[in-house]
This record gives C-alpha cells, structure tokens and sequence, in this order.
DNA sequence: CTGAAAGCGCTTACAG
DNA sequence: CTGAAAGCGCTTACAG
C-alpha cells in the first residue's frame, strides 16, 4: 500500500505540485498561508518523503557514505557513533560499508555509494595512494579522509598526531630506564602506523644507547579484529621468548595491545615487572585490565564529529579550499609502564 | 560530470534502452550474443548503475536499514559487521540507525528507510510493544527483530535464549555456596533484561534459602555505552557498600559487567574472594579482566547473519510463514566466579 | 505567488 | 528476441 505523493496532496487542496513541493521544500515564492495548508494536508494525509524520487530528481541522496575497515573495531565503532550523530541532525542517513582494507572491496563500495547518488563520503582510506579514492574526485563528489592522509592531499581530512602519542609513549618507557624497547606493529602499510612508528624512532633517537626492534605482520595477517588481536598475540610470543627479549613493548593499537596482555599471561610474564607494556588506543575498560594499560587515546568522538563537520562544511558550500583538522591523542598514565598505581585512574 | 546512462550504451548499439536494461539485469529474452555486447559497451563506457533510479523505478532500494540503539556497543557491533557481509553478497547496502532506545528516533529513523525504500529493516526494538515498528508492518516491508521480541510475534526474529543463560550462570553461583546474589539490571525495560532477570529466579528457586535482590537503574540513566557502564558502576557501589552485601553478583550485560568491576575495584574488594562476579555478554578481552570474567556469551556472528538470512529469504519469498529463530548462549567459566585458574581459558 | 511541462535514469507491460 | 512508450515521485527552469 504505497503512501501518499505529492499528486494526492495537490489535488486535495486543488494546487499543482510545484506548489506542493516548494511548500514542503520551505521555499520563498509560495505565500505563507499556502505553505500552512499545504504542511497540514500533507500531515493528514500521513506523507512521507520519497528520497528515492528526490534524490534521482536532484542527482544527490540525502545520504552519505561511510568507508571504513571494519564496525566491529571499537575505534571504528566509536568514530561511526559519532559521525552518525551528526548526520541524523542534517537529515542525512549513513551508508555503512566494511572493507576489511582490501582495496577490492574498497572499489566496489565505493560504485555502489557513487551510484546511489550520495552527497558526500567519509572514508577512512585502505592505502596511502589514491587507488579507488580517484572515483571519488572524479565523479565530484565530497570526500573526507579519516584518520588516514591520501597522497598529494586531493581531499578533507581528519586526523590525529600518531607521532606525537607514539612519541611521548616511548620517550615514558625510556625515561622509566628501559632502552631495549620492541614495538609490536600489526602491519605498516597505513599512515597511521607508518607515523606511529616514527613517534617511536624519535624517542629512541632521543635517547642514549637506546635501541628500538620493530616487529610486524603482514597485510594479510592483520585482518579484522580477531586477526589482528592474534597477530599482536603470535608476534609477541615469538618477541618475548627470546632469551635477550626487550625489557618493555610498544603496541601499536588497542588491539594489538590485548593481543600482547595475552601473550604476556600465557608466558607467564609480570606487567610491568618482567616487561613493560604500553599501547596506541583506549577504551572505556583499559583500566580494568590485568594491568592497567598506560596507553596513548585518540580522541574518536571528536574525530568522528570534525570528520562529518567538514562534510557538511563542504556539502554547504563547494568552494572552500581542502582543510585538514589534527587532534592530538591524550596520554593516560595508568600501570602497565610500570608506574605505580593511581589513586583514581582515567 | 555524469556517468554514462542505458541511453549512450544503446546508441552507442544502435539499440533500445530497453534491451540495455534486459541485459543488464541478466533477464531472458534477450539473446546472450546481444547480451555480450551490451555487458562489453558498458564495461568500456564506464557504465555504473543508477541505484536512485533503480530504486524509484522498482518502488524498491536494493538496501536494508539497520536499526540498533547504538553501535557503539561492542554486541551491536559485532552484529552490524555480520550484517553487513551478508547484505554486501546479496549486493545491498546498508542504513546505519543508532536510536538509543528513543521511540521518537526510531519512530523517525524508520520513517526515514521507508522514505529511501529500503528492501527491508532489521531492527532490534526498543520497547515490547509494536509501537513505530507498526509503520513498518503497514507499509509491508520485511522485516526481522533482533534479540528481542514484539507482541504478537509479527515478524520474522531471531533471538537468544537469555534465560537459559543467565539461569546456569546463577546456578554456578549457587554451586558455589552463595545465597545472597545481586542482579544488576541497568533497566528492565527490554525483553532480553526481563527473561535474564527470570533466568536468575529459576536459578533461585531451584536452590534452598537462595535469595535475589534485583537493581536497578532508570531508562534515562542507561544510555548510551559510557551511562550503562557508569549505571553499572553507581548501582554497584550501593549495593556492596551496605554492611549485609551479597556475596556474589549476577551482571546484566557487558557493559554492567565492566561498570561493575571498577565498582569493585573502587571499594577494595577482591574477586573472587570477597564478592564473585558472573555476567551476560562476552568480549575477546574478558579473560585478560582483572580477574578474568566468567560469562554468558550472545553468538554475535551468528546472530547478526541469521538475521540477515531471515531477511533475505523473506526476500526472496515473501509468502512464507513468520519464523523465529532461538540461539543458545555459551558459558565461559573463568575465574571471576570462583573457580581455579584455567590452564587456557577462551 | 502559482502552474504546465519536462525530465532525472531506470523497468516493464504491451505490441510486434 | 527487440522496441516504443509510459511512468516511478519528485524538482525546476520557464512562463504568466
């Protein structure tokens, strides 16, 4: 039984629907009172916009689109929250699509998003170059990068100082007289990682005689979220048994993180006696962990929010030149780095 | 600059656009010879479907809407991904709805999908009652209810068996000696909260001089994954401030789990020797808890794809009876219970 | 301020 | 097997 259209409106109160629409549009050049008649009818007859119609008619969805390896990651869920959010407050509904980093399916969404018309996309990119994201330029449509740069800078982007967290992360554990520092990486194909690692290196460099193993998987290993907690649980394995193994680890994500607390208990290890441990990524539970994790926290929410602020921004007005927004991540000063235990900890 | 549409790939053929279409859509009656070329000329045009159109045209999106109250919680995360698979092999997008259990939002996010004519909704309920859902119903559009039910059974659902699980988590507590067990409930306003809540009485009932107290907090104040937590945390820290605490506590959810267990922390007490702590929901990371948290675990994966499957079947024919499907929860007997360290727990 | 009319890109009876 | 034509429900120049 489909629902009223604008026909059915316009000939109950004997208008065109050109009025109907312009009224419902909230258009100037239909007189106030005609407005009123019509948003009562439309009411009555219990209307419900056809976005299909609108957006084939307008070239553009009240929609966009949402680009990200996986919803299941909690980092990834927090940034959907929020981005969510903002969306409904524009009307906008959000188009939720999982790529697993494989630039395949990246390609494939990205067709489907394109084709249904969507006024822009939030994608956090599976690869440093442009690769699928061209699609995006070249069919015009509004991109904002998350968390992630594309190379030669083609579009809007948010993102956090990883360099800055990993950084000062590393430079906690060698001020605690650590110097033979593993970080455990998951994979380094992505910016993220790539800049994380660096933030480690200049605190090593920083140090005298300090001396940084870098351990990591392959693309094909850090998948999903249970991939990558098993990576982060394999390598520190194979790290922590050596008999010359580091006195302390960087992990370079949450997940990664939990993988090693999990390699640690299974090799009987003490957090932060026999190793200290800190990580990239918090979340709500990090301090109730087996030791608390002292961890460097990207600020998702805001993340989230600036990323579909600056869609709208651009949905509003085209013209502007391509911004970007860096949020710097929070360090939390918990146990695992060998601290001693906070009276409250955050 | 537009894509290329039937018309330029049937000029470009000397065709009608009506054949583009047949071929494109791999009807019959058309010749495959034909067919071949008119799947070639659009591959080298560029061609890429017009979904908006599609979906006007067939009254009908080739996309489902999600519906959750947040994916910010780790459950409707996970069963967003699975979700999502699914509908990405059947070529569907998916809607992306966080209503946080607000009938208005979902009164209005379902409005929404019905506007963008989606194939069909999944949706987990906010209350018992048909309410918004109704709309759904009257527009005829499949539909399948997660994990919880709808009076009167009107639509596909799949479910878990919540009182099956917490009655053997409770039980174990029993089996432990205690008598005096709290249920932190965070809200009894949905289904699955009611029949865990009597999955404990069972529990009760069946043992002698057991006894259940039940707590719990307002709609308004579980909301979100940071309120059910700290709602978990509050009621906690009442209840086990009180000189007669019980000795054991059953947690409704993960997020009461976790709110709990700093509630725990908080007041200096030990688990399992000074209170023992069971929980419903499970995360990869629970058994790296301090202690190590014993549980009633939701089959996510298996959740959210029977949920797509339903959906997708009643796609394919809609004429089949309403089908409920019930899964089984599995226990993880760590150490927050009281039992002895697991040589390798899961 | 309002209307007649074209058209967004498809699909689908209907006719041949 | 193929085509001409109507139409899904809107919006928007254009004309008045």
């Amino acid at each position: 039984m489909p629902g009223p259209t604008y026909r059915e409106i316009a000939q109950a109160l004997g208008v065109s629907t050109a009025t109907v629409s312009r009224a419902l549009a909230g258009e100037l050049g239909v007189s106030s009172e005609m407005a009123q008649r019509v948003r009562d009818t439309a009411a009555s007859l219990g209307y419900r916009s056809n976005r299909a119609a609108k957006a084939l008619r307008k070239q553009r969805a009240d929609a966009i689109g949402l680009v990200i390896s996986d919803v299941e990651n909690p980092f990834f869920a927090s940034v959907a929250r929020a981005i969510e959010g903002v969306a409904a407050e524009h009307r906008h509904a959000v188009l939720l699509c999982n790529t697993d980093e494989d630039l395949d399916q990246e390609s494939l969404y990205l067709d489907l998003m394109i084709g249904e018309n969507v006024a822009g996309v939030i994608v956090a990119p599976s690869a440093q170059e442009i690769g699928p994201l061209e699609q995006l330029r070249s069919a015009g449509i509004p991109t904002v990068t998350l968390d992630r740069k594309v190379a030669g800078d083609p579009f809007d982007a948010v993102l956090v100082d990883h360099r800055l967290g990993a950084r000062e992360l590393v430079a906690h554990l060698v001020d605690h007289g650590h110097r033979q520092i593993a970080a455990v990486m998951g994979t380094t194909a992505a910016t993220p990682s790539l800049e994380r690692l660096a933030g480690c290196r200049e605190a090593i460099a920083d140090a005298a005689s300090a001396q940084l193993t870098v351990i990591e998987g392959t693309m094909r290993q850090a998948v999903g979220v249970q991939g990558t907690f098993e990576l982060g649980e394999r390598l520190a394995i194979e790290t922590l048994s050596q008999r010359d193994r580091p006195s302390a680890v960087f992990c370079a994500n949450g997940l990664i993180s939990l993988g090693v607390l999990r390699a640690v208990r299974r090799l009987g290890l003490r957090v932060p006696e026999d190793i200290a441990v800190v990580g990239f990524d918090d979340q709500p539970f990090f301090d109730l962990l087996d030791p608390p994790l002292t961890v460097a926290a990207q600020p998702v929410e805001d993340l989230g929010r600036a990323a579909a602020d600056l869609l709208f921004d651009r949905l509003a007005d085209s013209g502007q030149d391509v911004r970007s927004v860096i949020l710097p991540p929070t360090i939390h000063v918990r146990r695992s780095c060998g601290c001693p235990a906070a009276s409250a900890s955050g």
